[in-house]
RNA sequence: GGCCCGUUCGUCUAUCGGCUAGGACGCCAGGUUUUCAUCCUGGUAAGAGGGGUUCGAUUCCCCUACGGGCUACCA
């Protein structure tokens, strides 16, 4: 049987790393067996619908490299791939449902309803609707077909549930989960569910077995919030007479510290992103904050997924290739933004410097700065592996493009010395004398100079840092020096000698 | 409250009855780099508790505790 997959969210915001999870690990198992991904909008829910979502999740999928193989954008041929757009196929067969005596008619109003549940809550108990008293509230079980006809006929609001447990039926109901194993449920405890809504839309639960059905999708892959409802689609499929597929529930993602599911106020608390792309000015996501959409697929795949080695760092290709189901993990895992930014640390030192360089001339425009002659190539090979966030290129390497108008206090008491201005002077002339296009020609010089006139290194090196960058950080000297020119560094001394020495 | 799922270093995880419990993040120390970072080496630190089963349990079973999810005319 040909594997096919989908990852269907709900359009009501920006996708979140859970999601991202989620559909990562639908899309490795759709690529290790050369099956089919699946993307498709759950919209049924008109009042939480948010027009911007959708295609902000086609988006952040296509950064991270999630793609699917059909959508509302990639086509294919079991569409149309959102459920507003499939709204006759789940009324012909609810109709089918209700006609056989699976699911009914209910007429109970929202208001009826929750004057019985708090009723109920105030005797201690919990209000359910289901075989034990849908005989005594107003539906289609209770009311004749003639009576329940009329209703509808007068336009009285109503919805369709599903008769989850009768009398007559087995208890219990086993359960198969390509995760968690076998999990037994008893049936007489669950609630009728509503499989159409008044306004007439199916919820999620008819909308998704029916779309799940017909668009041929072999194993569901989803977050394990559904696992309590994995015994009504189940029965759901029986109903239809259709065979249910592979269900494998993948554990949440949960908060850094304290407790419960991952959410967008955390990520403001700790100063983290939680969505991949930027949702609004107030909203950056993982791409803004300099992520690399690799590191973050790499990251997130071992949070909840383990291939078993000691390798830790993965590629899609080595992703796909070693991936399976029963090797997820059970348990919930705590997202951890240190190790989210190692794992991109680790992919910013390999990336192609082009790259490093092209951010670089980014942040300069918005920082108003001119390269002039300086190679912004060159540059981005000397701070790479000095990178632990793309955007972190200015804060390493705004010095060479800007001169410093002050200087580290504690760097220069304890580095400049009385006989440091002079030093330093005779070290510009020296560059001044010398061709210093590489860092090695300019090293070999300054080593000399020191050596033939009996002058430590030390006294050179630090107060010549001080005096090009403004304190003790930064790559090495020479680099800098030769980096930014013979005349630059002049300058650059001759200032620091003037302002320090002054 | 009810139902379901889970529980190995602080965190992410390996172990599929033989364990001196392995790796990674973090943290600490040392080395390289005459700065800082990178990098390298080492260290720190764990199978929730109690019962079984077994020659032997982190591993299998039960109970308790704790954590998580669900309990909507949301998904």
């Amino acid at each position: 049987m040909a594997v096919r997959v989908r990852f269907a969210p709900s359009p009501t915001g920006p996708l979140h790393i859970g999601g991202v999870r989620t559909a990562l690990y639908n899309y490795l198992f759709a690529k290790k067996h050369k099956g089919t991904f699946v993307l498709r909008i759950e919209d049924t829910d008109q009042n939480r619908y948010v027009e911007e979502a959708e295609p902000y999740i086609h988006n952040a999928l296509a950064w991270l490299g999630i793609v699917p193989d059909e959508s509302s954008r990639a086509n294919g041929a079991f569409g149309p791939y959102r459920q507003s757009e499939r709204k006759k196929l789940y009324v012909k067969h609810i109709n089918e449902l209700v006609s056989v005596g699976n699911a009914y008619v209910a007429f109970d109003t929202p208001e009826e309803l929750a004057r019985m549940r708090s009723e109920a809550e105030s005797k201690g108990e919990t209000f359910i609707y289901n075989w034990k008293n849908r005989n005594a509230l107003k539906n289609s079980t209770t009311l004749s077909e003639k009576e329940t006809q009329e209703l509808i006929g007068k336009g009285a609001p109503h919805v369709v549930r599903f008769k989850m447990y009768s009398e007559k039926d087995e208890k219990n109901l086993r359960l198969h989960d390509q995760v968690r194993g076998t999990i037994d449920v008893d049936l007489s405890l669950l609630d009728d569910k509503i499989l159409v809504k008044q306004d007439g839309m199916p919820t999620y639960h008819l909308a998704n077995i029916v779309d799940d059905h017909y668009m041929e999708i072999s194993h569901v892959i989803r977050g394990e919030e559904w696992l309590p409802s994995m015994a009504l689609h189940v029965l759901l499929y029986l109903a239809f007479g259709w065979n249910p597929p592979v269900f494998a529930h993948v554990p949440l993602i949960l908060k850094p510290t304290g407790k419960g599911k991952l959410s967008k106020r955390d990520g403001d608390k700790f100063g983290f992103p939680v969505f991949p792309l930027e949702w609004d000015e107030n909203t950056p996501g993982f791409k803004e904050y300099g992520y690399l959409p690799e590191s973050l697929i790499n990251y997130l795949a071992l949070l909840g997924w383990s291939p078993g080695g000691e390798q830790e760092l993965f590629s899609m290709d080595e992703l796909i290739s070693s991936f399976s189901l029963e090797a997820i993990t059970k348990s919930g895992g705590r997202f951890d933004p240190e190790r989210c930014k190692w794992f991109n640390q680790q992919y910013l030192q390999h990336i192609d410097s082009s790259i490093v360089a092209a951010e670089l001339e980014k942040e300069l425009k918005k920082n108003s700065v001119s390269s002039g002659a300086l190679d912004l190539t060159r540059i981005a090979k000397l701070i790479q592996n000095r990178l632990t966030l793309l955007t972190d290129v200015w804060k390493e390497a705004d010095f060479f493009f800007v001169a410093p108008e002050d200087y580290d206090e504690k760097a220069v008491s304890k580095q400049w010395k009385d006989d440091t201005a002079k030093i330093l002077s005779s070290v510009a002339e020296l560059i001044d004398s010398a061709d210093v296009k590489t860092a090695d020609t300019l090293g070999v010089l300054i080593k000399s100079y020191a050596n033939d006139n009996g002058i430590g290194l030390g006294k050179i090196m630090a107060p010549l840092r001080i005096a090009l960058v403004g304190s003790l950080r930064g790559p090495d000297v020479f680099e800098i020096c030769s980096t930014i020119g013979a005349q630059n560094s002049i300058s650059r001394i001759n200032t620091a000698i003037k302002h320090i020495s002054a």
